[in-house]
RNA sequence: GCCCCCGUCGACUAGCGGCCCAGGUCACGGCCCUUUCAAGGCCGUAGCGCGGGUUCGAAUCCCGCCGGGGGCACCA
């Protein structure tokens, strides 16, 4: 039997990481099966439908690099059919109106159980149930109705959802029983938590793809990351890209406890990935990120810079900060520069007959002058890195020099020296 | 209150009775390299929640406790 998954958010708001995580699951499961993924949207809530969230949920998935089979489809186009199956319910005994509403009778004894693929086997107290309403008084379809009807028609094979909806399934499990469906195989992954142990929430950081898209990460690195939340091929590999994820993800190897969201193993993470690049494809990304961000940097000099900062910085979000300096003017601050008067007047001089003005030379001519004065390279450049690039910390000091070019550098260097 | 799930270094995890006085990755500390910062190389600190069992032997199995999380809607 083809596998067959859906990922079925509720557009009540935007999809934080840990939901993106549970559907990143359902991808790789599917994708490394030969499978389908389905996108449904389960909106049988209208009143807490957020007008902003189908799109931002479909353009997050997008970004992040997974994909879906067919067109989306809304559960509230299924209320017909789950209106039918309600009466039938009731002309089958399983089900009676309640004020208007239908509820489906629940066994009141034995149990319920299931083998869920990540948590083993689970077994709920039919007692424990309660004949719950799955068509409302004003002829909707509730959610724990609605959803197993459509895993039904959809013929959903593996349900990968998160662990909240655990105590959803018996229930589920009862319905579908009552219609004669075989049930598909559950799967409940773990929670994302925040770094104090607690639910994800905006104060812990990034929640939304949207910010980690901002702050300038790339969705294979996030992809890898996430991808590991929770499941791991061996304990010891780390670095995945997304081929390899489809290729070696498997449900059996997805642990049952909650896991936290470490920023910094992320940034870490997509270092990797940036470096990893070629160089031509380290530019494109930085110079569509710099484009999506709203800077207006010309891109021939973004290209030119890239090569200096793709080993420094492991967020593109950096790149304003770190090589800023060679798009606008900089002020070196005189506390910093105390004592560089000699090497930067020596530069000066060194610099403005310099030929060729190529990185190479500047070097050669900057470590004679230091020697000739005495001076460690280390101490000896310093001054120079902070008239130029107006900080302490910079991409390499030549390459820089050479980009900005001989008049600007020199002009800076003037000026620190003022 | 009732029900369910979870519990290995600070974080993500490997471990499915002996291969573990617990391995990998991030972070952290030290050293090397070095024009700053990174990157890279080497070394290191640090963990099986607690208490009982079972067993020749337990991180691994069982029970209890504690701690954390989720659910008990005409929400999804």
């Amino acid at each position: 039997m083809t596998v067959r998954v859906r990922m079925a958010p509720s557009p009540t708001g935007f999809l934080h990481i840990g939901g993106i995580r549970t559907f990143l699951f359902n991808w790789l499961f599917a994708r490394g099966r030969g499978g389908e993924c389905l996108l449904r949207i389960e909106n049988t809530d209208t009143s807490r439908e957020v007008a902003e969230a189908t799109e931002q949920i479909q353009r997050s998935l997008q970004w992040l690099g997974t994909d879906w089979d067919g067109p989306v489809t809304f559960q509230l186009d299924a209320m017909e059919r789950c209106g039918g199956l309600a009466r039938q319910l009731v002309e089958e005994g399983k089900a009676y109106e309640d004020e208007g509403a239908i509820r489906f009778r629940m066994p009141d004894e034995g149990v319920t159980a299931w083998d869920d693929a990540v948590l083993g086997r689970i077994e709920v107290p039919n007692a424990q149930l309660e004949d719950l309403v799955i068509v409302r008084s004003d002829g909707r379809a509730t959610y724990n109705f609605a959803n197993p009807v459509e895993d039904m028609d959809e013929r959903i094979t593996d349900v990968i959802r998160g662990r909240d909806h655990i105590s959803n399934t018996p229930k589920q499990l009862q319905i579908l029983q009552a219609l004669g469906h075989e049930p598909p195989v559950y799967a409940h992954v773990p929670d994302v938590l925040g770094n104090d142990g607690k639910k994800l929430s905006k104060r812990h950081g990034a929640t939304s793809i949207d910010e980690f898209r901002t702050a300038g990460y790339i969705p294979s690195a996030l992809m890898n990351f996430l991808a590991l939340l929770g499941w791991a091929p061996d304990g010891e590999t780390t670095v995945m890209p997304p081929e390899e994820l489809v290729r070696r993800f498997s449900l059996d190897r997805v642990g049952a406890s909650p896991a936290t969201l470490d920023y910094e193993k992320l940034d870490w993470m997509n270092g990797v990935y940036l470096r990893a690049m070629r160089p031509e494809e380290y530019a494109d990304a930085l110079v569509s990120y710099l484009r999506e961000q709203g800077y207006d940097w010309p891109e021939d000099r973004v290209r030119a810079a890239a090569p200096l900062v793709q080993d420094k910085i492991e967020r593109l979000g950096q790149f304003p900060g770190f090589a800023g300096f060679l798009f606008g003017p900089v002020e070196s601050d005189a506390v910093q520069l105390d004592g560089g008067g000699e090497m930067l007047a020596g530069a000066e001089e060194a610099l403005a007959a310099l030929e060729p003005f190529t990185a190479q030379a500047i070097e050669q001519a900057l470590r004679q002058l230091a020697d000739r004065l005495g001076q460690k390279p280390r101490q000896a450049f310093q001054p120079i890195r902070i008239a130029v690039t107006g900080s302490k910390v910079s991409p390499g000091l030549f390459e820089s020099i050479e980009l900005l070019g001989r008049d600007e550098a020199l002009a800076r260097i003037r000026a620190a020296r003022a």
